[in-house]
DNA sequence: GATATATTGATAACCATTATCATTTGACGG
DNA sequence: CCGTCAAATGATAATGGTTATCAATATATC
């Protein structure tokens, strides 16, 4: 049973994780849905933790343990995709219809601006095929001062 | 005062070392030299905890307090590179006089293929000059399946 | 509804890493 | 060489993010 939907548009997103439950012996339930939903409605990287920040805010019965697993679920299922940041958290953004991105990330205020470049994936193809690898992902992190910081800081602070 | 040394080139290793304590009221000791020493000897991406037990077997006395502290000089130093694997553990390897390089990673058997691509890095700092960031750095993970493990294993295990 | 089983929330456990702190050690000046 | 003093050490406790445990609860199916 699909409980009341809050935003119209995480209709599809729904269905993909109700489909993964579906065979696996998996239940839907008010959690998950309520994870799910905040978590569409954060465009952008969000660790377990502020996830279950802004989850505990819809619905303060919700379990910090709960937030983590239904997460690494969502990810399962291909909603989310997750990535272990430098400083070691583990970050979630939406992974459903977006397309494949990098990041190039400021180090001094964190700002992440997602960029896609076809010219590094074709060099990357070339790296896969010269070592004979089968590709199955990457992660680029471009670190860098966005245009403020480099304003703000000068040479850097 | 500098210890006996076992690995005649290291010499300049343990040069840089000493230049960098010098000046910044540090001292040069047995444990640090020690934990150089054995780092350079590890022609692989070593965890703290992986450098603390290769450490331990040279000198047991060395604690693992002082085998963290030390792995993060060297990467002051500049002796050490080191990364957030994606399972969220910290390794390091060596970046004296080692040029820079990326790494292709197979997901079966976590062989560690290092390649250079000047394409993509080409390709990167156009996308720094697109969006007017200042280059520090940055990190690339290709996944994959490497040759032996796609004749083993198939299609996937 | 009743039943069987997955899920939940609270809590404890976990792991890699860092902080604490009394003791030891190295660098420097005599 | 020896004394002095700050830095470094090792043992241990503490931390932060994440996962496991487990009795109580909620869900899908009949």
């Amino acid at each position: 049973m699909i409980f009341n939907m809050k935003r119209a548009d995480a209709a599809t997103e729904l269905s993909v994780l109700v489909d993964y439950l579906q065979g696996r012996d998996l239940k839907m339930t008010r959690p998950r849905q309520t994870v799910l939903e905040v978590f569409l409605g954060i465009e952008a990287h969000v660790t377990a933790e502020e996830l279950y920040d802004a989850v505990r805010k819809v619905d303060p019965s919700i379990g910090q343990a709960t937030v983590f697993r239904t997460v690494r679920l969502l990810e399962e299922a291909g909603l989310a995709r997750s990535a272990c940041r430098d400083d070691g958290a583990r970050s979630y953004e939406h992974a459903y219809r977006h397309k494949h991105h990098d990041h190039l990330v400021c180090v001094d205020c964190g700002a992440i601006v997602e960029f896609r470049e076809a010219e590094i994936e074709r060099a990357q193809a070339a790296v896969y095929r010269k070592h004979g690898f089968e590709a199955t992902g990457h992660s680029l992190e471009l670190f860098g001062r966005c245009p403020a910081c480099r304003r703000k800081g000068g040479t850097r602070a």
